[in-house]
DNA sequence: GTTAGTACTATCCTAAAGGTTAGCGCTAAC
DNA sequence: GTTAGCGCTAACCTTTAGGATAGTACTAAC
């Protein structure tokens, strides 16, 4: 919301960019497509430092989840090949969920993102302070 | 869907990681909550590949997005500090976005991010190609 | 004075995501 | 026979994201 008055900006738009930009976009959509949404990251991230995990342990890790859409998630995962669902016919069924090899491929994605989330809330958290301390 | 019947699995809880899980549950939530949703990410990455664009210019590069999204995203983005927003009071008026230094935190997570999709893309691709070409 | 361009914004609406509640089928314990 | 636990699932509802269309304020060109 500043206003200048200097030069009208080159309209830099690089056309050597475009196919690349492109290209990240695709990706980006991608990727949004399999693992996007508020709980398939969160449920990754559970059972791989949880280990293998049965249905209501999992519900209580991913804090806030509901039964629906904690099924929902595991289905499409397993679906997509990120989980592999086991069952044990005992008394009662016990049912277990782990993550699959392919599911590590996200270790990256996870680690940066966590990553990124951890430093950003630092950063919030000082910027908070920098304003209720100094008084000018 | 796979039905087993050998151990009934060890309850691996593992209370050693239950605050670790906490922990990657809450920074993955922080970022979701500030770079979440369709657009923000695509449109930084815009930013950071194309350099500084104008509205018009910005709608065009990030495909499918609308003028209402695209202002809304933008004035979001402007609060949380990842971009900047330059007025050229000329005739007609010139308004640009460019990325802010914070925005370049987030270089990593679009890298492994965009990474990422491209690897699954191709994945998808040749499990189909194998699916279409084998006969078994 | 009409048209065109720039950068939006208001209104309305749809669709997808997600939450709430209740209940099923099974078995074992009280 | 009632209760409780496990792993769900169906029905219903709310919330939120996002899309379509139209219009605003300004100015300059025709």
């Amino acid at each position: 919301m500043i206003e200048q008055n200097e030069k009208p900006a080159p309209t830099c738009s690089g056309k050597h960019t475009k196919e690349e930009c492109a290209k990240g976009l695709q990706a980006l959509e991608d990727t949004f497509y399999v693992i996007g949404g508020k709980w398939k990251l969160k449920i990754i991230n559970a059972l791989r430092i949880g280990g293998s995990s049965r249905f209501n342990q999992l519900q209580q890790t991913v804090t806030g989840i509901s039964a629906r859409i904690l099924s929902k998630e595991l289905k499409e995962l397993e679906l997509n090949g990120f989980i592999k669902r086991n069952v044990y016919t005992e008394t009662p069924v016990v049912v277990t969920y782990e993550i699959t090899p392919y599911s590590n491929t996200l270790g990256p994605v996870l680690s940066t993102l966590i990553e990124w989330g951890t430093t950003h809330r630092n950063k919030i958290k000082n910027d908070y302070k920098e304003l209720t301390t100094s008084k000018d």
